[in-house]
DNA sequence: AGAGTACGGTACGTACCGTACCTTATATGA
DNA sequence: TCATATAAGGTACGGTACGTACCGTACTCT
């Protein structure tokens, strides 16, 4: 009698009502599946509510708008590259494998997402959890000073030598191409990054003799 | 009697009703006013049409939808660099002058426009009229290697020594600080893209003894 | 058991989009 | 000079998405 108002369980016989990190995770969940499908930009919080088989009103209750919503799901979702530094015996390799390793991760998240979000984001008056990090806070840019600085232990570089600009020129260069080019960025952009200007850079300012 | 009709002629007493090119530019001049006093984001085609005083259906009969009509406005109106290859003597105050020559057009144009419209941009089965164009067709491009063609004349350089990347590395970092820096790039940017990276570059790859 | 919390669900007001429709002014040329 | 086509002015609409309010109801916790 009581049970009639239930109406068919609709979800699993078991316990209905989703609460707290469960139902935090399949909202996540579902705003990543509803990115990789439907785009950053045509997303809706709607849809995302739908697809979690919750209502809007679960979702605006954790996250203020779209672009908050979509970098909680990146965090938790999008993969992340490997960020020990490869060491491997020589700068170039170990470079190389590192560029690679973040190549894919890039991809992932697509230029349109970064776009959407870099784009909506308030940034003025926000110092929180920004799509870019400053440079001294970026991760990537950390793990390219530890792989430089395994060279220089090496002896292949002569220590201190190379500026900011240098250490981080791989990773803005891959990250400007990812920004900047429609369609499918081509891997071996990665190597010619390396071996046209990362390296013969390398060579004239620091490399040990 | 019949001039009851008008209730006090709207604009000035003479013709009033805009047509053709007065009217376009109209659109195109409130567009690009709108842009530079509300942003990308927040911009509006009624705004837009209401501060061009007239209405929305007179902009969507000549643009289908932001994108485009932000784009044309752009065209227009922003400041647009000298594209002309300085011919001074030498590669670094080439270099230089050109580099700042568009520091403050791309700097007028702003992230938040750019990203805006490569976020929503078809991109997809449309050919035409990219924010950014491929590198081969980038005016940018073709001066730095006008620029570097001056410098292989006076024999700065060996000929073809530097590949398409070398060439291109200043005007890719610099979009690539003016895209991900949230505030404003400083000008001295420009000084460390040519000094720690660009000529180091050059002058490892090609510079002739 | 009781009370507070938070989810489910709906409905609403707002904003903007893009289009349809009609009226009216202007350009054109017969 | 008048007729006609064109394009402007202007309004109103359907549609979508946003973000919020409200309320009933399940769940949790003590």
């Amino acid at each position: 009698m009581a049970e009639s108002k239930k109406e068919q369980a609709p979800n699993n016989g078991a316990g209905t009502r989703r609460r707290g990190d469960v139902l935090e995770n399949a909202i996540l969940q579902a705003a990543w599946d509803e990115l990789e499908t439907t785009g950053y930009n045509r997303l809706t919080m709607e849809a995302v509510a739908v697809r979690a088989q919750t209502n809007k009103t679960a979702v605006y209750r954790r996250w203020p708008n779209k672009a908050q919503l979509i970098i909680a799901a990146l965090i938790k979702f999008a993969p992340k590259p490997s960020l020990e530094a490869a060491d491997m015996g020589d700068l170039r390799t170990d470079v190389l494998t590192f560029l690679q390793g973040i190549f894919k991760p890039l991809q992932a998240i697509g230029a349109e997402t970064i776009h959407g979000l870099m784009s909506e984001y308030p940034g003025k008056e926000h110092p929180m959890s920004k799509p870019l990090p400053p440079r001294s806070e970026d991760a990537l840019f950390a793990a390219m000073k530890a792989i430089v600085g395994n060279a220089e232990k090496r002896g292949e570089l002569q220590p201190d030598r190379l500026p900011e600009r240098v250490i981080s020129l791989p990773v803005d260069l891959l990250r400007y191409e990812m920004l900047t080019t429609h369609g499918s960025v081509s891997e071996d952009i990665v190597v010619q990054i390396v071996d046209e200007l990362f390296l013969p850079l390398v060579k004239a300012v620091a490399q040990a003799e």
